[in-house]
DNA sequence: TTGGGTGCAAACTATTTGCATTCGA
DNA sequence: TCGAATGCAAATAGTTTGCACCCAA
């Protein structure tokens, strides 16, 4: 399972995204890189930590976990979702789309871009620019 | 300016406002009330504790602000605003409208509604309800 | 070789909680 | 009076940082 090419998401295709990206394949980049960007989902720090511990991977420590994520988003592999003061979460769907999020069982799901018109370049105050776009629809079960 | 009926904050209305809401009006709540609600704005619940302190009033402690925003957050006498995952903002603006995020600055500020047109209706899952919904822009200096 | 990357643990910061005290009704 | 509200400090949790060691190029 480590090198399966049907996945698509060898070491070797990942390492070969990363160094597109302009960072160096590392060991543990590309340990992150297999698990977050594997297929479109939402982790948070701790998630991915605990994925990668499942799957036998023990030699990256939290603080590259957090650094990696960081990183990543700042080169646009991963999006930033904040829905929750207490944990970011990172998005391996980069393309434009926005979420829901059960407040109860803190999950964050997709929707679809076409679900929202947004019109506000307006609002956009001169000298600024857009660096990220944010909807977010907080939902609970009903009655709760 | 601790009674300035002019301001229509005075502690007698905002004490009124508060049993209207189904709490009762103790001395830190009024306070609290009277710096977040006299105007629109956009507090962290430190640059409120900062605001209390600065106006003079030394009775109202850490816990008690972060206890009494989260109240009057489930009471809708203010809203949570989650733009930063390092600090919760309130906004004593609960109609419906939007955020302008200044990631240089931190500077949160507010968007019309008329500028975002939802349609988001068919994405909610059944037996859910809405709780919330935040459209947050995030813009930086052109550049930057 | 060698500078960027990593691991570990300690530091930090926003927020929450436990519990004895105080206060509003 | 009496339970709710408060204050304080300690606990918690996510995230960041300092620094010595390691490894990809």
């Amino acid at each position: 399972m480590k090198n399966n090419p049907d996945m698509g998401h060898d070491d070797e295709s990942v390492a070969r995204r990363l160094r597109v990206a302009g960072v160096a394949p590392t060991r543990q980049r590309v340990a992150i890189a297999r698990v977050l960007l594997a297929r479109p989902q939402h982790l948070s720090a701790e998630q991915l930590i605990a994925q990668l511990r499942a799957g036998g991977c023990q030699f990256v420590s939290k603080a590259t976990v957090y650094n990696t994520l960081g990183l990543f988003a700042r080169l646009g592999l991963v999006r930033e979702v904040i829905a929750d003061p207490s944990r970011v979460f990172y998005d391996s769907n980069v393309s434009e789309h926005h979420h829901l999020f059960d407040v109860d069982s803190g999950i964050l799901t997709d929707i679809a871009p076409e679900a929202v018109k947004l019109n506000a370049i307006g609002s956009i105050p001169e000298g600024m620019e857009v660096s990220g776009v944010e909807v977010i629809i907080r939902v609970r079960r009903r009655g709760a």
